[in-house]
DNA sequence: GTTAGCACTCTCACCTATCGAGTGCTAACG
DNA sequence: CGTTAGCACTCGATAGGTGAGAGTGCTAAC
């Protein structure tokens, strides 16, 4: 479907604007193409529907708005929308209330960043009417905070890993047969990695490897261990965003646009998409500001009918993470942006608060 | 909807079992009413449409099957299906490749049981046509095995737990004034509480934390932690399931009865009804048989349209979990059963091993 | 007990007519 | 020249009507 695009989103006078506007509002809260009689009802226009009436085909010639045939309303297209976020100035901030209400939560939850990004997902999708998304805040590369090690049996341990961006980290040491170890010994393994091997990264601590000699038994097993910690650190580095988190999609199914399933599905399949989000969150990440991705600017064919509200959160350089939303087209972007802003400063209060 | 349920199981001759296994058979795979003559068509019944018709009459009249409509083929009821489930003494077992595939899977993943159940959610929404559904492994009273703290600032310090049944749980430890600590001196605190707490539980922990002096520095702060890992042990004790994960919902999307996506929006609602799932899991855990859940045979209303085939895994005394299958009614139970059998069986191997 | 035959029922798909919301155009107005 | 009233026109949505087809339930014969 060929689509006319505007090129300048400059000169729309003041009124057309207004009309937009009303346009959009209309249509997000009735989920119905709006026709010129309803808005100059609704809307104190001070014009008439003929009046109305031009303007909206001029809209409609600029390509902000569309027919979905020639006896209806009109409806917002994915430009239309575009040139509404640009030109809101001022978002609807989160009432005091609900702040404070959220903290709140927040500070219940446990002390454990791997629970926060859920629970940010969960009050995003309470507070707007779309479905929350949250990453986890995932370092470039991550640092070693703290081993320990726990005995299986003779031959093997199981590998505790705590990192200095806050993840915890799992995994299984199998010995060789001359090594056989008990809980002791562990323990002197772990204190002999923690003492060389914190606060250092991947490279870093295989670099460090080398050092160890390989007629210590001691040594030997803490090599063992420390090749072990360099493989999981490095599989942690390199996925791309670990995991994407989301929540409230019955929202989402609520909506009427999306009462055939087939629609749905789509959806549900977008949000499957972890690859696309996770191109997404690394270029949400890079920038720092808030982003808004509606329909069909996002490429997969299935994420044409949904919008994408994304703020990143965490320290640059170190940890980052993206908190958002995912919604229908016809969304309420004010408050979606509103909320979305706060959330995500919350988090970073929250991340800061964990490196202080 | 009064529904006449068949009293006895027992008197129904085996022309009538095969026709009733027929019939749904048929509707399984088509996803439509089906009728006499499709029947002595598709399956070599040796007698004519118009027996056949007699003998659905009949068991339409046992209340295994109805009519949507007077002009319509046959439908099996609740009852009918549950029949059907009780009379299969052979369920479909997974076929030697798959088999082999799905051991290796669960090979490559991370060495932690926290990922397992995920996992075989995952594995089961592949081989059956429906969603997969499992809990973690949770123990009655949770161990501990291990204690680790790592220092976040002076007064405060993060609590690793390793627990003996597999998870893992974090939590943060605030310190009185006068207890200003450094990282070795963390050390010393968890290895004290090491030597003294490993393997009690909640409760045995408490009764020995009064032996702790309250005039020594280092006892009073293992004191402290203590505490907290007693409040930290209670609480996960405490929790009914701690977890639904679920997987491949998009099966189930796809099924022709949610075409109406409130319908689908049910099914749904019911996934996150964690409370009749967690009560679900725990009658399924306490009995170690695998058990199936047929439509209205669940209690909420929004499930009356989907069946649960569900089995546990885990040791008996101490941790259990559950894993299984939730599709529509008109699924496949032979399959989902041997599916889910084989699946609950593999953890069942694991979680051996890890107590090993 | 089984079967052929047949009338009967009910849904589904298709067509048609009507209604009404909303546009786009034209001509008049300030 | 922008604005407005008036009006013909378009087109989807809804309702009513019809025919085809699938499948039953009954009866009478085998």
């Amino acid at each position: 479907m060929a689509r006319r695009i505007r090129r300048t989103l400059g000169p729309l006078d003041l009124r057309s604007q207004a009309i937009l506007r009303a346009v959009i509002e209309e249509y997000v809260t009735t989920a119905q193409p709006v026709g010129s009689v309803a808005l100059v009802e609704r809307y104190g226009l001070g014009v008439s529907s003929a009046t109305v009436r031009n303007i909206l085909a001029e809209l409609e010639m600029a390509g902000l708005l569309t027919h979905p045939h020639t006896s209806a309303g009109r409806v917002p297209t994915d430009a239309g929308y575009r040139f509404f976020v640009e030109s809101i100035a001022d978002t609807v901030p989160l009432p005091a209330v609900e702040q404070l209400m959220i903290r709140h939560q927040f500070g219940q939850v446990e002390f454990a960043s791997e629970h926060w990004f859920r629970l940010a997902a969960t009050t995003l999708a309470g507070l707007t009417r779309a479905a929350g998304i949250a990453t986890p805040a995932k370092p470039r590369a991550a640092h070693i905070r703290r081993v320990d090690l726990v005995a299986v049996n003779e031959r093997m341990a199981s590998l505790i890993l705590v990192l200095r961006e806050g993840a915890i980290k799992q995994a299984a040491v199998t010995l060789d047969e001359a090594d056989v170890v008990d809980q002791a010994m562990l323990n002197r393994v772990a204190g002999l990695l923690n003492e060389r091997f914190t606060d250092l990264t991947a490279v870093q601590a295989e670099s460090r490897l080398a050092a160890l000699s390989d007629d210590d038994h001691l040594e030997r097993v803490a090599r063992r261990v420390g090749e072990r910690i360099v493989r999981v650190l490095r599989e942690y580095d390199g996925a791309a965003v670990e995991e994407v988190f989301s929540d409230g999609l019955l929202n989402v199914m609520e909506a009427p646009e999306f009462a055939q399933s087939d629609k749905l599905r789509q959806v549900f399949s977008a949000l499957e998409n972890r690859v696309y989000l996770g191109e997404l969150v690394g270029s949400v990440a890079a920038t720092g500001r808030i982003h808004v991705f509606i329909g069909a600017e996002n490429r997969p064919a299935e994420m044409h009918d949904v919008s994408l509200v994304l703020a990143p959160y965490g320290r640059r350089g170190r940890a980052i993470g993206v908190v958002g939303v995912l919604g229908p087209t016809r969304m309420s972007y004010p408050q979606a942006i509103g909320t979305v802003r706060f959330v995500s400063g919350l988090m970073n209060e929250l991340v800061d608060h964990l490196y202080a």
